[in-house]
DNA sequence: TCCTTATATGCGCATATACGAATATACTCA
DNA sequence: TGAGTATATTCGTATATGCGCATATAAGGA
């Protein structure tokens, strides 16, 4: 419980977490979207996936993250109060605005 | 939002919250409670009521703190959250019969 | 195999946080 | 007013955390 807030309680992480519930993501679409540099991404990313919080496949040289399903089940109270809060995270709207450029470029040349 | 994720995402202050949520309780209360010093106590009480999740209120020289009710209301889902993960709190068995002892002993002289 | 791309991780630095001890402040009561 | 008690705050220190840079690892394609 406690690793799951710590985790969460970062602006960052937040940022990260508020972006991938819409839809899987791999790390250098966090990169683009947030404006962090890869080592930074993939820090982070890592620790929301140590504390339960994201889950990661591979797919070639891409590393897809996505919210664990056990953390919207296990802690359901609190994915329910992050996702009726999106809006106060600092720089949300303009991150939105990233994702959707993001996606619609296509950056990771993969796609199923 | 990141500061009540921050100020709760700290097992001294989840402690102090899962005890505090049973009763009105005063800084030394807390002290005896929990085996924390007087300054530390009073640093997380305070760290916790700028985060608008405890309120405060003076009783001749005893400072009470409260469950904050514009945290229960505005935060509900985090309230839940928390209340219903009490029992994964390191210590917390241990806190909720020194809890008793405290009450039992009237540790503050003032009573309504 | 060599090169490119994607991701993870080690290292060092700057800053944030938690803590105890000491001190300051506020209140009560004799 | 002065002693005693409760609480808040300051200070110094130890540890934790976030970050960029450099490097390691892994996968794909020429």
């Amino acid at each position: 419980m406690i690793e799951i807030l710590k985790a969460i309680s970062d602006e960052t992480r937040l940022r990260i977490f508020a972006q991938i519930i819409k839809d899987d993501m791999c790390v250098c679409e966090i990169e683009a979207c947030l404006g962090l540099t890869q080592s930074n991404a993939s820090r982070h990313l890592s620790i929301l996936k140590k504390a339960g919080i994201l889950d990661s496949y591979k797919k070639a040289q891409w590393a897809y993250f996505k919210v664990n399903e056990n953390f919207i089940s296990q802690e359901r109270e609190l994915y329910e109060y992050l996702i009726s809060h999106l809006s106060e995270i600092a720089g949300y709207e303009e991150d939105c605005k990233n994702y959707n450029k993001c996606k619609a470029c296509d950056l990771c040349s993969f796609k199923e």
